[in-house]
DNA sequence: GAGAAGATCTCCT
DNA sequence: GGAGATCTTCTCA
């Protein structure tokens, strides 16, 4: 499959809910020795810093959230609940805490090696969560702090042909304090969107 | 150092 | 629909 260049660092040098819809659509590729995973990023979320309590950057920065005080177009991935792996991308300027968690993709080329990395009923359910995309895509914290404006083993870049979609704000997923700000995006219809979150919609 | 919480998923009822 | 799994990170004493 042919890729375009990583999206430069000023895609992601801008407002993080303005980057989170800009998102939509544009290409995951994580490569290793196995091969390449691409996939095409449905859904995902705004996450700010002081002004936003579901953030991570909210009680400023730790050893864990310092990527996303970093640079913007950075991998910041982290570890929840015992099992799952999170990835998201930083954006604003140095020093401005934002990332954009991705929630699900729809894989478009290196199915079955996704396949292996995490079996499943049916290609829909294979990455529709966040927890269940970096599994598919083999993403671990080994991934963390990774430069997504290079061409190395993770990146995102525009797709090779621009098509056009609807997008869906609603209010984001599985946090209590600020689930209230509209800031989960996703592209109205996927079927590759996670199930369980467009249920709760309520525009 | 201990305890609690957590941006999830899967299995069981 | 509910609860367990399982471990990292942070807060507080």
């Amino acid at each position: 499959m042919k890729l375009a260049a990583p999206l430069p660092r000023s895609f992601y040098e801008r407002n993080t809910v303005v980057v989170a819809r800009k998102l939509l659509g544009k290409l995951l590729v994580k490569r290793s020795d196995d091969g390449v995973i691409i996939g095409k990023i449905v859904e995902d979320e705004a996450y700010g810093g002081r002004d936003d309590p579901a953030s991570h950057a909210y009680r400023g920065e730790t050893p864990r959230n310092k990527v996303m005080f970093g640079k913007p177009g950075l991998s910041y991935i982290y570890f929840v609940y015992g099992n799952h792996y999170c990835i998201n991308a930083t954006t604003e300027r140095e020093g401005v805490p934002g990332a954009i968690l991705i929630r699900a993709v729809e894989i478009v080329d290196g199915l079955q090696l996704a396949r292996k990395n995490r079996p499943a009923k049916s290609v829909v359910e294979l990455a529709n969560g966040p927890g269940k995309l970096t599994k598919a895509l083999g993403i671990t914290k080994v991934h963390n702090e990774l430069d997504l404006t290079t061409s190395t083993g993770l990146f995102i870049c525009k797709p090779e042909r621009d098509a056009s979609f609807e997008v869906i704000a609603s209010k984001r997923i599985g946090i209590k304090a600020g689930s209230e700000k509209p800031w989960r995006f996703y592209m109205e219809g996927n079927k590759f969107v996670s199930r369980y979150g467009a249920k709760r919609d309520t525009p």
